[in-house]
RNA sequence: GUGGCCGUAGCUCAAUUGGUUAGAGCACCGGACUGUGGCUCCGGGGGUUGGGGGUUCAAGUCCCCUCGGUCACCCCA
């Protein structure tokens, strides 16, 4: 075998990148409509901007390395710290609410396994600068409108919401110290993948009492919210969280993706930033890790940047969806495809060709024609071949009256036109 | 970083279980069907069987190492 990309590295064939464009268009074009706007930052970066916010131990799960000038760098593994860096150093000039979005590509140094590559591109898109429940609504609005806008409809995709300060009140009300709630947070996040008695073991080693333990997994699970609001009538700060949830879910009404959402306790996110409202965005059938992750994390820009400013915002991957929308075939097939075929009909007629292909491609068409001398049989499975909806014969029609014989693939007819027509039509087509 | 499974042509797979020069379909290139595609037919290029070492008269096949792929664990931007 020849030397390949690096491993958990892609190549893009050109099939592959139509498929990456057709992504990325959708992306863009969602986020342009609910008016964030495009940044983005250097890919390479100073380790500690990493380290500080996660500790030394991600190191290694960092593509990093020492520069020749004997600075300590990393690819980016993530772009939060990036962009949290940038609000901050501009924070009062920025107008607020700030609505940013970005497609890094992102590095990291792990054995790579389905869903997770060594590289990817992620979308993100964050608010700065608004505390409103409203917010939070919007930022969902903007995941569930990207997966309608690539045919995933609230039977393909959910979103598992949770909040924070919702569990937070659960857990203080079923008799969990303050000390103790990080234990749960842990537990609750890995409800999926141990058992039982583990996660207990895990909660009562922290501190939590044995009984509350139980009765907090079995909540969680439930994520009933008739359930906890009979359950927790007397208690103020649950009703209160409940409350904040149901404005949340009447927004979402409003925007119309309340199909896609579903309250879902055992939503943590494993990172500890993380402070209001969280969600994930899941395929329903469950067979891929999630596909897009994120929420409010109101204190970070503190720690990162001295700027005190509410956050929120997700990460939406470019793996997941593309596995998800291939699997469930909604992914188009990345073929090249181009408007004409110029064919000369004899050779004579090759700068004549040349020169219908010139005034197409001006108009903004895309164009090829042979560049040898092929016959005509061999020109049309050229052109099939070449994805051309219409094949353009130019003979000595064109030389004595401007004029050209357009064959429609589709249709398989054949008639007389002038350029001048043929651009209109196309353009009509298009 | 740890463990399971898997590496034969660009892709999907064969090779009588250790036995001549490793084959086929698809794809690609060329040709025939003699001014109009899809079909059909003919031909061609393309492999250090991932790499290295070992056992053997003989290795794609058995053994070891290594690299890569894949799935899971750890972790989760």
């Amino acid at each position: 075998m020849s030397t390949g990309a690096l491993p958990g590295f892609r190549d893009f064939y050109p099939e592959q990148f139509a498929q990456r464009a057709w992504l990325f268009e959708r992306w863009r074009d969602v986020a342009r409509r609910f008016g964030f706007v495009e940044y983005d930052g250097p890919p390479l970066e100073p380790l500690d901007l990493y380290t500080k916010k996660s500790g030394d131990e991600i190191v290694g799960q960092l593509y990093n390395f020492e520069d020749k000038g004997g600075r300590q760098v990393a690819l980016r593994p993530e772009m939060t710290p990036t962009v949290a860096r940038m609000v901050a150093a501009r924070a009062n000039a920025l107008r607020k609410p700030v609505r940013w979005f970005s497609i890094p590509q992102l590095f990291r140094y792990e054995r790579q396994q389905k869903g997770r590559l060594r590289e990817h591109f992620q979308l993100n898109v964050d608010i700065f600068g608004e505390s409103d429940v409203a917010a939070d609504a919007e930022l969902l609005a903007v995941a569930c409108e990207i997966m309608r806008a690539c045919g995933l409809g609230p039977d393909d995709v959910v979103a598992r919401v949770s909040d924070r300060r919702l569990l937070t009140a659960l857990v203080r009300g079923a008799g969990v110290a303050d000390e103790a709630i990080p234990a749960v947070f842990a537990a609750v996040d890995k409800i999926e993948r141990e058992s039982q008695d583990a996660l207990v073991k895990k909660m009562t080693d922290g501190g939590v009492p044995a009984s509350a333990a139980g009765r907090v997994l079995e909540l969680v699970r439930a994520s009933d919210v008739e359930q906890l609001r009979t359950e927790y009538a007397g208690d103020g700060e649950v009703i209160a969280a409940l409350e904040r949830f149901d404005a949340y879910a009447e927004l979402l009404g409003a925007h119309g993706v309340r199909d896609y959402l579903r309250l879902d306790l055992t939503i943590v996110r494993g990172l500890a930033y993380y402070t209001g409202i969280v969600f994930e965005l899941f395929d329903a059938k469950g067979e891929f890790r999630a596909v897009c992750g994120g929420g409010r994390y109101d204190n970070l820009l503190a720690a990162l940047g001295g700027v005190d400013m509410p956050a929120l915002g997700f990460g939406l991957g470019d793996v997941v969806l593309g596995e998800l929308l291939k699997a469930r075939g909604k992914m188009p097939s990345g073929a090249a495809a181009i408007e004409f075929w110029v064919a000369p009909v004899e050779t004579t007629h090759r700068l004549s060709a040349i020169e219908v292909a010139r005034r197409l491609r001006a108009d903004g068409l895309s164009v090829e024609y042979p560049l040898k001398a092929q016959t005509l049989s061999k020109q049309l499975k050229a052109a099939q071949a070449a994805g051309a909806r219409r094949v353009v014969f130019v003979g000595d029609a064109f030389l004595e009256r401007g004029e050209v014989e357009v064959k429609d693939f589709a249709t398989g007819q054949q008639q007389a036109s002038t350029l001048h027509l043929l651009a209109l039509r196309a353009q009509e087509h298009a």
